[in-house]
DNA sequence: TTCTATGCAAACCCTTTGCAAGGTA
DNA sequence: TACCTTGCAAAGGGTTTGCATAGAA
């Protein structure tokens, strides 16, 4: 379905869909763990052995480019991506294990017309981040 | 005001407060506008040349470290500080000139609390950011 | 056959670290 | 005086870039 969309997307942009773009694209639909290039790399790399980083990140930077991945910047952590829900939504964060989640839809339209209104910004994006601890880490 | 209790909060954890520490506190308890580790140690070359970087990120983890700061991350722009409300507080950013300011306060404290039922985290800040274009840049 | 994509290695940028010299309390 | 801090320079980590080779269409 993703993958399919992204696929699309790209062949609409004259991109060639090889099979290294092709592979990196299916992690990135199928993942809902937000995954690092760092473990997109990872799991490629069992059954493309010469499937190099810089090729993960260049077709990452060509989904970015077309609006079919949402990447979440951490200067820490190094970044992590969402091909699954594009858009911006929000997520929480465990600070110790570096899980992700997606709550359940938050609806901030309201706010960022207020927003708008009040600082003259015209707006085209938001990020809502909560950190904390998850299950597994609060023993 | 800020200056003061970033002072005391340094000397109570034993830290001296040194010529160099002074005038990174001074800038960044009376900088409204975010500014970054560069912009910082900029101000401050022309009264004290041999002000280095390091001494600014040194200064800036400590500070980090005693919850007098609050930092936002950016994987490319470079992380920007805001000393007069360490706390998390909503952003509002220009991506076309790097302004960040500060809308009137936006209380996520129910969000939050509906988040840690929903999810089982138990969640310790959050950050709330909105890009898009200041009125100056959207000629 | 043409032109794009790959993959290696080097370059980059921001941040952190090691260490000798200087300065605070 | 004793110990912490400074500041230079080097190291680090993630990401980007250059370029010759491989490969998609």
């Amino acid at each position: 379905m993703r993958l399919e969309q992204m696929i699309e997307r790209l062949k609409e942009s004259d991109c060639r869909i090889t099979p290294q773009r092709y592979a990196v694209l299916k992690v990135l639909a199928n993942s809902s763990e937000h995954p690092s290039v760092e473990s997109i790399h990872a799991k490629l790399v069992e059954h493309y052995p010469t499937m190099s980083l810089a090729t993960v990140y260049k077709t990452i930077t060509l989904l970015k480019r077309e609006g079919e991945i949402l990447e979440l910047e951490f200067s820490d952590l190094g970044n992590r991506y969402d091909g699954r829900k594009p858009y911006p939504h929000p997520h929480v964060i465990c600070t110790e294990c570096g899980k992700i989640i997606d709550p359940s839809h938050l609806d901030l339209e309201e706010i960022t017309s207020k927003m708008m209104e009040e600082t003259g910004f015209k707006i085209m994006t938001h990020r809502l981040d909560f950190y904390g601890l998850c299950p597994n880490c609060q023993g």
